[in-house]
DNA sequence: ATATCATTTAGAATCATTCTAATTATCCAC
DNA sequence: GTGGATAATTAGAATGATTCTAAATGATAT
């Protein structure tokens, strides 16, 4: 029988965690908040549940190659944030309108904006030649 | 004397390759390119170019922490990407707006669209508080 | 209870990127 | 040209987030 996904102490926990934070944390603050009810749990945990909380739409991650990946759990869907470059905060933006100008941005906001980054992500029209449409979940 | 920047063969070769392609390259596909006109070249030497263009403004950089970074020469200022999830293709996007209902560019495009991301970069007040201009380069 | 399947774990492996320290190339002054 | 400063380049090591692995543990249905 299929038993499906459980919803464990610790997954909870770190569903709380996540949805308590307005910080954008990183898979290592996760990690510590979970800890402080849990303290032997595991990194692979951490990135094992969030692998399936970004599968079923509950959490945004926002990449970074530089530095840890963020995740937004309060806002699960594609929103604009405002990423400061030195101290490397995530926050929602919020008072500007998405794709509104780099100066207005700035002043709405009080950042000093230098560069804006929009992308599209799905899969292109020769991958969807090559796949049939189960395998892509679009049953 | 400072004697700057030298636009070195390895240099000039780099940005050669950057601006012959228009698949937004990764870091090594540049360094294949440049190794067929100059085979000894280092990573680390590509590395390093990049940078000193990020810096100029001459190369955008697409960052994946999943795979590697991407670069566009060709347009160097902030513009909307299509990015396929399965291939890894990155392509700029042509006949949608920016900012348009994922459907709508689905439709433009051909390609599936799940997911867009909207992040403006820049410092926060705060860091501005505690930063000088010069500091920040804006002499 | 037992069999089954999911969860969790510690640690190793991966891999893009950055760092380091030494070598080589470039260029200016003389 | 030669010498001396500075920049560029290099190979390889270090870093660090993420993923993988294989074993151990936990939960559940019958």
């Amino acid at each position: 029988m299929d038993k499906g996904v459980a919803v464990t102490r610790k997954r909870a926990k770190l569903l709380e965690v996540l949805l308590a934070s307005d910080r954008h944390p990183s898979v290592s603050e996760i990690h510590e908040g979970v800890r402080v009810s849990y303290p032997g749990t595991s990194l692979a945990t951490i990135y094992n549940t969030i692998e399936i909380l970004k599968e079923t739409g509950q959490v945004l991650e926002i990449e970074f190659s530089a530095s840890a990946n963020r995740y937004d759990g309060r806002i699960p869907v594609s929103h604009p944030h405002l990423v400061c470059l030195q101290c490397e905060k995530v926050e929602d933006m919020e008072g500007a309108a998405p794709y509104d100008p780099l100066e207005r941005v700035s002043q709405a906001t009080g950042y000093e904006i230098v560069r804006l980054r929009t992308d599209y992500y799905g899969t292109c029209p020769e991958c969807l030649e090559a796949t049939s449409p189960e395998e892509r979940g679009c049953l």
